[in-house]
DNA sequence: AGAAGCTACTTGAGACCTCAACCATATCGG
DNA sequence: CCGATATGGTTGAGGTCTCAAGTAGCTTCT
């Protein structure tokens, strides 16, 4: 492995960064929570279930598909899917090709209470993210997070 | 209030921002926690507990004080604090100046537990982020941060 | 065909966090 | 000085997430 010439710490550059950061993304992830949670009765994660559920064909997905690309374990998904099913905003049936599988379905109830929430998340997320950072910053944040991402190349979790 | 021209939807480039970012921080998060409970039998909170404990003039301070600067509700402080107690990790008195208050103090042991934990921890927020940042990176992460930390004013949560 | 192992999903227990309600003390206004 | 309000902190209930263990069906190899 190549070794670092920094030791066990960080520099002061990456520590005032890693002080932002955490201070930061916590503070947004509460903020989406909050507004979520208050005037649309979900948390974030139902909300992105939901999105991804909508937009797959025929509004249909296997859970465990669901799970991979929500980056979800199956377990983080199955509890939400439950308490989401019902409140009837999905509905699950047996996989008809591999009869391990669930497939879930966003019924109209979902899709009407995603509709719901869509307007005011995205204006949240807007209001604490977009309409702060200039066209710049955006294209940095995105090749700052796709650079971690790729650095996850599937290994550990 | 500046009326923006986008609508209620985000453009290409920040939808894909925002899905990037959505993920990376999810995973580091993750990743940072479990590195920290696998190997040191803590979460992530009182890690960064310990740590604003121990910066502190007399390794002591004020609960309201402490919740202020980590960003923490009071009750999400207390709860972590009973049980650091019960740990040894930690010990509380009551404040002379002002009987509401109470003062927090890092114990031995909850220094030889941070001073056990934090070599891991760093090495894994170093995995995670800055050894795959360039240096110009990590000042633009910075500057984003603190530009959506500004925007948050003490305003709402 | 049958055993071994992998994949899909669920279950339950335990930990943490949030929220709202609650007590106690300080402070401010008349 | 006393009532009104604000601040400091705790409590308990409820919900979500994690982790480990369990069930069931697929797949592969001999």
């Amino acid at each position: 492995m190549a070794v670092k010439r920094k030791g066990t710490w960080l520099t002061g550059s990456e520590q005032r960064a890693w002080r932002a950061y955490m201070l930061s993304t916590q503070l947004v992830d509460e903020r989406l929570d909050r507004q979520l949670q208050r005037d649309s009765q979900m948390p974030h994660a139902y909300y992105e279930i939901l999105v991804g559920l909508s937009e797959a064909r025929e509004q249909t997905r296997r859970m465990s598909d669901l799970a991979r690309t929500l980056r979800y374990s199956q377990s983080r998904l199955t509890h939400p899917i439950i308490s989401m099913e019902r409140n009837g905003w999905v509905e699950r049936r047996d996989c008809p090709t591999d009869r391990r599988g669930q497939l879930v379905t966003i019924t109209t109830g979902g899709t009407a209470a995603l509709a719901n929430a869509a307007p005011g998340h995205v204006a949240a997320v807007r209001a604490a993210v977009f309409d702060l950072l200039s066209a710049e910053q955006v294209d940095q944040l995105y090749s700052i997070c796709t650079t971690i991402l790729d650095g996850f190349g599937g290994r550990d979790g």
